[in-house]
DNA sequence: TGCCTGAATGATTTATTGAAGATTCACTCG
DNA sequence: CGAGTGAATCTTCAATAAATCATTCAGGCA
């Protein structure tokens, strides 16, 4: 959260309350101007224009996020597999709820994505980077033994980037994303050698749901 | 391809042609009908509507692209690992060359997911069945010791749905998503303990690609 | 009776246009 | 000057009208 104190910090925060309340294409830049005591065109001079308003509370948010995700990182955890695996489920819970919550927070989320492509893109990078650091973290520990860091953490998002934003990609419900992920999860951590989606994860392992009817409807 | 003889053959070809060069939104039941000289209103007597026919098109190419994919089953592959890396690379080039070869076959495609959901899940039901034989093969080569080769297939599917409908997904062009989905397959195959991105998989490991700029634009 | 027609109907799409809103800029104030 | 204004402009949105098209159905023809 930036500062109220600085006039760019007081746009964000009052086009905060009016993205959140009213949504992103129902808010007009006067009213965030009123709501700052201030005209229209002087909102111009902290930033270039409406998009990169939203575009920057959602890198707020985004960074929120991170940081939520690195107390998990900080979560005495027994091995790196559960690091990883209580790492992705945080994460999928995070942006699940975080979109479903309301729709305004998705309405601006994917229209900053479908405007600033490489914003998502920071995101994603920002998270990766604590993937790696779970996955040097386990080499470290002789858990692992991964060649190239970057690289795995890359693929293992790529993996699993449907839980990421469950919301854009279909329209299961959290608990057949849960059983999702886990399965997936399984596969990554230990391969097909070792006996498929896992018998020795006590964990999560909850594998009731009888089938999968996914839908991919975008 | 159902034959040219039967009055609901003619029609499905000639949609398919229309369909194919204007697009499924520019071509006309009109039109349709016209090409197979009889009148719009005959056209119901074959098919409850529009929808109906692209729906139709598309399954007889989903079911076309399967019977493909099952030609790489019957492949003489030396372990069920390699038989599923083949089977895998071939499905994505087939849907990838499939949508890029023309926007209109994308256009329809994705009318017809959207508006019949269902659809969509038929044919990954199908895909899925192709994926359970193998598993099921490696299973009995010993090469697998998976328990439950349903659920398996369930997740490899899930793991790889990036690379199953590209164009839907991201923007990378071909050969970023070969490298991705040669890199997630090594983690599905071998999993963490073993390396994470595979040393021992000379086979496609084309590792250049310096970084990946995921594009999530949907 | 079974296959088909084509005008009638109602839904959907496209064009048009007036209003609303994003952005700019010449100017004011301290 | 530097921060700010607010009317002017130019773009985008929304509402309506017009046209097109999917679908239906009362009938025709063999």
């Amino acid at each position: 959260m930036l500062c109220k104190d600085t006039v760019r910090g007081n746009i964000l925060e009052a086009a905060r309350k009016r993205f959140l309340h009213y949504g992103y294409a129902k808010t007009t830049m006067a009213e965030i101007a009123s709501d700052c005591s201030m005209s229209p065109g002087n909102l111009y001079r902290y930033f270039p224009g409406k998009l990169d308003i939203a575009e920057a509370i959602c890198t707020e948010a985004g960074e929120y996020a991170v940081a939520r995700l690195r107390e998990v990182l900080r979560r005495p955890s027994r091995t790196a597999k559960e690091r990883l695996r209580d790492f992705l489920f945080a994460d999928m819970k995070l942006t699940y709820d975080q979109l479903e919550y309301d729709k305004q927070v998705f309405e601006m989320a994917r229209v900053v994505a479908q405007e600033r492509p490489q914003f998502a893109n920071r995101i994603l990078a920002l998270n990766r980077a604590l993937l790696s650091e779970i996955l040097a973290a386990g080499n470290a520990s002789s858990e692992f033994f991964i060649e190239d860091v970057i690289f795995t953490a890359e693929m293992l998002q790529s993996a699993t980037m449907k839980f990421r934003y469950p919301q854009l990609h279909s329209k299961l419900p959290y608990d057949k994303l849960e059983r999702e992920l886990d399965g997936v999860l399984n596969l990554l951590l230990n391969g097909l050698d070792d006996g498929g989606a896992g018998k020795e994860q006590p964990a999560k392992t909850t594998q009731q749901s009888p089938s999968s009817d996914d839908l991919v409807t975008i």
